[in-house]
DNA sequence: GGGAGTAAGGCAAACGGTTGCGCTATTTTT
DNA sequence: AAAAATAGCGCAACCGTTTGCCTTACTCCC
């Protein structure tokens, strides 16, 4: 691919015998300037096809209308749904939208989130990996003052901005559901167990049976590593208890999907022996033909608009009388069966 | 946020009563620069926690290593897996990605690649939208310098870089398995037929028929709008010949989660009654416990990859050495079933 | 001791656009 | 008719970095 080149505001300034300052200010419609100059520059910008070296006002303007978004996987419907809107806002605004996928490796969100320091974005949104214990990127962008905000997986720091969608809404929605329909024995088949996604899905699922007066019976709440394996481990130990649950709330739409097939393969059936709420509502449930009963929605494109405007707030308001913000989705339980 | 001010080559060479020219050597380990002289400057840049604008730099040195992805919708997974894997290798040639998503709008479409094209991205990588038909942009990028790689849905010119999956091997293997397995009676319910995707898978369609010799019955080929109530009315038509067929080939495993779950509900068995191989091979399969005998895999995330391998040779390549890249993925049937 | 060679670093222009401040005419005001 | 205001435009600096070329001061060698 050659070089070509394009026309600048010095190239047009010479050819009408002018200065480049007149020609910039012609350009933005400056009232100093005369109209016949005016129009005389634009028609010549129009013939020559002339349109500004954005790095160079990038440059000159310590601005760079670029936010990026930082999330583990962009392959994650949630997150490409999440990152979808985000576009959608920033697109409307005339920002583009630089993305970093960091895999949930450290080093690697590290490395990405550098990178983007050093490109100038005007700000950024990040979920977090599920291992990232070292916060000391947030302070490294605080110094070289780019706006922060985190959405979905957060720090638990009161000073930043994050957007989060509370589970325990759902999930107390899914209990008292369960509850009304007269179940005891309801079961939770949970993530491993130094998530934050689990550690909150276990709370919630414990208030739950508080709020209920509900028999809470530790066998009861299994873990998985959310592999195929690991999924059918889990609902076999459940299914081997003495008194087996006839109501389960799932980590998310795969593990349901793997444990409604090995539920089936036992010879029970779903909706009837047993009951199922899914945590996620991915589309495909609509699509099917014997969906669990429900499926806990977290919004994740709420959540990224959200955090966009948020976003968008900080970088509008150069001031810095915003207070951090703390939004929370409430998760809102969506029936598909009853 | 309040603007922080950053370390500047300019303000290391006031300290250090050096000039700029030499502090922007030292840091590049130039060999005309003092061995003392460069640690002094490397010392000081580490304190005052120095780095380089890359504003200035992307300006300067009329790159910005940053490359562009346009594409209809980040949320549809066949794009987001593509993409996840151009941002690998992207991110792994420390180059930054930026996302516009044109939703099929061709003026949206527009005016991302204008945007793009005054951000002065390295690249782009463009799945066209459904509708476009004004390849104009074409040229724009290419006056502008700016190299182009076409994947999945690419306009028809000979002289454009392309990236594409071949439906018709899967397809052939699609009709060669339900022959072996005896099916004489084989539908195909496609999409819109002005999609392109749908014509494609047509006439491969017909293609298959002919090398297995199979009588070619019009009726066997239905149109859907890909809604839900669309791709109900396909089935329909379908189990209302007067010889139903035993074998269907769906559009994609949306259409196919539908059709299949209509044809439950007419009491037909599915991979016993009637057996279905679909297009796209979402993840979901490998959860369900029916799921259609085989899909048909068009291997996103390799087309993204080489998408961006392609792009970045071109990237490379100043000069205008590389003929225009045609580059077609076979597609492959995956089994589920059987 | 004088010329050549080399090491170390400075000068200044350049990338393209913006902007504060001047400078000329011309017009308006008194 | 002199003073003041205004319209229209140019000068030059600046944003931060890079780089070709020049300068200075040694060192080396015959």
């Amino acid at each position: 691919m050659k070089a070509v080149k394009r026309p600048t505001i010095k190239e047009i300034a010479r050819k009408l015998r002018i200065s480049p300052s007149t020609v910039s200010r012609a350009l933005h419609d400056h009232p100093s300037i005369g109209l016949v100059t005016t129009m005389r520059v634009k028609k010549l910008a129009e013939e020559l096809n002339y349109e500004p070296n954005q790095t160079a006002i990038f440059f000159k303007q310590r601005k760079t209308f670029t936010i990026a978004v930082v999330l583990p996987s962009l392959s994650e419907p949630f997150f490409s749904v999440a990152i979808s809107e985000i576009e959608n806002i920033a697109n409307a605004r005339d920002y583009t939208v630089i993305m970093g996928q960091t895999l949930d490796d450290e080093q690697r969100e590290r490395r990405i989130i550098e990178t983007l320091k050093a490109h100038r974005v005007d700000g950024i949104i990040v979920s977090m990996g599920k291992n990232t214990s070292d916060y000391g990127f947030i302070d490294i962008l605080k110094n070289a003052g780019i706006p922060v905000v985190f959405f979905d997986c957060v720090p638990d720091l009161p000073n930043e901005n994050r957007i989060v969608s509370n589970l325990r809404t759902g999930m107390l929605e899914a209990i008292a559901t369960f509850h009304a329909k007269g179940h005891q024995k309801i079961g939770l088949i949970n993530g491993p167990s130094q998530l934050p996604a689990s550690k909150e899905r276990e709370m919630a699922f414990r208030h739950g049976f508080a709020i209920h007066k509900l028999l809470y019976e530790e066998q009861y709440v299994v873990h998985s590593d959310l592999s195929r394996s690991g999924n059918i481990q889990a609902i076999e130990k459940l299914l081997s208890l003495p008194e087996r649950p006839s109501a389960l709330i799932c980590f998310n739409d795969y593990v349901t999907l793997d444990v409604m097939k090995a539920v089936r393969e036992k010879g029970l059936v779903i909706n009837q022996d047993i009951y199922f709420i899914s945590f996620a509502n991915y589309p495909l449930w609509q699509h099917m033909d014997n969906p669990p009963m429900a499926s806990i929605e977290q919004f994740p494109d709420k959540q990224g608009a959200k955090a966009a405007e948020v976003l968008f707030d900080l970088i509008d308001n150069k001031a810095e009388d915003m207070k951090p913000q703390y939004i929370v989705f409430e998760s809102s339980l969506i029936s598909h069966n009853f």
